[in-house]
DNA sequence: ATTACTGCAAAGCATTTGCAGACTG
DNA sequence: CAGTCTGCAAATGCTTTGCAGTAAT
């Protein structure tokens, strides 16, 4: 895995320049454990004394999810995308309803799971489950 | 279920008044077996001859959902959500990366899983649930 | 020096909202 | 006839794009 080096060792994507703006969203992003949103992302970076325009944010994450640094995401049929930095790790969202908590899953329902198609033949390459309900907090 | 009657026995929610339009979104819905855009909606009523607003469209797609008529998605996180009748069959669908193609998966992968969340209690209402791979079309 | 990146402004697209007139129960 | 729904226009919110100056290799 990585034998190209498609991503360098220090988590920095191979044939991509270093900017001040580059750094401060991913830097954002390692530093959460949550997916954030392009304005989440545009706020903290302010909040840390740098800048980074909305646009050029958008642009940057347009171009990390590209090579493979960023997962870009739709929670619960929300019109607001959210990012979070890529650590190669399988795991999936429950989403509360009230609160809209985003709280990390264990384990994946598709371990064990052979799909079954209706006449048609499907090659799967991956997929994407939500879980949505109440955290302890909202009932 | 059912029991309250919430939906009457042709298909119409209860307390809801007949329109001219609200009956033509709903049987483009029904004639359909691919979920459609508020979009698509609008095109196939014209196509019949009848006319709708688009924002008009929306409205009814909105006051459906809130009935329980009507199903809201968004596929593969595109920004543009689809609508569906609700014949209250539990289903989920796949992808095709390339095409975009809908195919109804025929079992799910939730029936026998227990769902373990870090730390957290959480009581899980539903899920959601996408496979995206290529159709026998396309690759 | 050359090429790519960013600030900025403006456009784009799906969706929502406000209002006055039209229609339903 | 009272209250709701629709046509229409305009606004909204997220995201994208064009361009000229700025910065990275």
């Amino acid at each position: 895995m990585n034998r190209l080096k498609k991503i360098k060792d220090d988590g920095w994507p191979a044939g991509v320049k270093k900017t001040k703006q580059r750094e401060s969203v991913l830097a954002v992003l390692k530093n959460s454990d949550k997916p954030l949103s392009a304005m989440d992302i545009y706020s903290k970076i302010e909040k840390n004394g740098s800048s980074a325009w909305l646009s050029t944010v958008y642009r940057i994450l347009e171009l990390m999810v590209k090579k493979g640094v960023v997962i870009k995401t739709n929670i619960m049929n929300s019109e607001m995308a959210v990012y979070e930095f890529n650590r190669f790790k399988h795991k999936h969202y429950a989403v509360c309803m009230r609160c809209n908590k985003i709280i990390i899953m264990d384990n994946c329902p598709m371990d064990k799971f052979i799909p079954q198609f209706k006449d048609e033949e499907f090659s799967v390459i991956g997929h994407n489950i939500e879980i949505f309900g109440f955290c302890k907090d909202c009932k």
